[in-house]
DNA sequence: CGAAGGATTGACTCGGATCAAATATCGTGG
DNA sequence: CCACGATATTTGATCCGAGTCAATCCTTCG
């Protein structure tokens, strides 16, 4: 068995695993052929560019940006280890997005035509795939909503658990657990729409009335799931059906 | 030739058009056998419901919201003719959304499999449907950068000109036009994320200043599209490549 | 040790929310 | 056709959440 760091080969039998999924030798073939590792900090894409690719994200993290003419800079969605993003807009080959690793990153990124003839053949990749669709979709409306509607305190506890659930996967979220995020509180702000100093703010609120904490640079551990889940106004089981993909 | 709303259908052929397309006959009829009609007001999927189908709009607007569970409702998206929306989430069968009729409407309520079925056997259909899932995802991400980015007068202007983008679709914006948005204030603030004080306030503002004028009960008149774009912050062209699905 | 980037805290400002009242518009029934 | 009630729009006054500016305090790392 070889490994390419958190993708799991299994050659002999054709077969291998991301994720505790099976993984046809084709989508294993694409993913080998056109892997790559970059920097913290390298920009993958920037926005308005040529995109005829689909990143696949084997380890670390990654951010999808946008920005105004002017400069201020919006991170629209994070990209853990085992999701994808295709930039393409309407048009189908300009970017409409920047695509940033916020680690050190490995990640495959495959032609789209190659990625749309795996999805063609592979059934339950496609599934799959769908519905990694339909939970990116479904963050980005609930991020969206928080932004339109939230307050910052909101909108922080909303991204906490938001990423905490994400990280954890399948698995429950409870108190007493302990996570790293690779983010500054600037790019915290970025991802809330507040100003840094508003988020360092707003983590001392929280962390007075012993929600959570933030130790270090952000080791966040949580101390009362079921009050930050009220303050972010979410419902823990619900939002977990809605943004994260059945195994 | 038959005629259902704004899709012309032209039986002995087994081709049809919406939207100046050759639309194959399978699709036609799935599109037929579903066909139904909507007052203004009426809810079609609430947020939790099960979700089995896929809507297709064939005439009027339909709003897709989210709220909190304080009742505070945000506009995500509009539906214009002949677009599509899947409200399912990552499960697959919850709506993460609701969808509400703005306007009447009529509209064609397909079954998920059926939908599927015909984007695996139709192959335009399958490329039109993704430019238009690519164009949904870049509004909503322009959308989300300008909640958290933008003022007031920047949403505005951008809302102004995404809509009249997407009713013009492929002819181009210009000056001296005016279109009917069929929204209150009220509706174009939960769009916003705006009070509908504030969003009469700052029309008022863009009237004062030359840029467009509403009339009525939102005829809208664009005097001057360019300083409007330089208020959303957009490049024109570059929105229109981004959210525009090309015909 | 010093430099640099991030976190924290305070002081001040301001955009947009909220509350309230006045107008305007529309649909309906008499 | 008009009067009425319901729904939108407009405007004013006031308030507050979050931005900005600036100083200080860590950490980390060369």
């Amino acid at each position: 068995m070889t490994t390419i760091n958190s993708l799991e080969i299994d050659t002999p039998q054709g077969q291998s695993s991301l994720n505790g999924h099976a993984v046809p030798q084709a989508y294993c073939n694409a993913i080998r052929a056109h892997c790559c590792r970059r920097p913290a900090g390298s920009i993958l894409k920037l926005e308005g560019d040529t995109s005829t690719s689909v990143f696949l994200l084997l380890s670390g993290w990654m951010a999808i940006n946008k920005a105004l003419p002017d400069g201020d800079k919006q991170i629209m969605d994070f990209l853990l280890a085992s999701e994808t993003i295709d930039p393409a807009s309407a048009d189908q080959f300009t970017s409409s997005v920047e695509v940033e690793a916020l680690t050190d990153v490995s990640l495959s990124i495959i032609p789209r035509d190659a990625w749309r003839q795996l999805l063609a053949t592979q059934g339950q990749l496609r599934m799959d795939h769908e519905r990694r669709l339909a939970a990116a979709r479904a963050r980005l409306s609930e991020h969206l909503l928080r932004l339109g509607k939230a307050s910052a305190e909101a909108r922080i506890a909303y991204a906490l658990i938001e990423l905490y659930m994400r990280l954890k996967k399948n698995d429950p979220v409870c108190n007493g657990e302990t996570f790293h995020l690779p983010l500054t509180q600037q790019q915290l702000g970025d991802f809330t729409g507040l100003s840094s100093v508003h988020v360092c703010r707003t983590l001392r609120r929280l962390k007075r009335h012993g929600l959570v904490e933030t130790q270090d640079h952000m080791d966040v551990v949580i101390h009362d799931i079921d009050a930050l889940a009220q303050t972010a106004k979410v419902d823990i089981a619900e939002l977990h059906r809605e943004i994260i993909p059945a195994a």
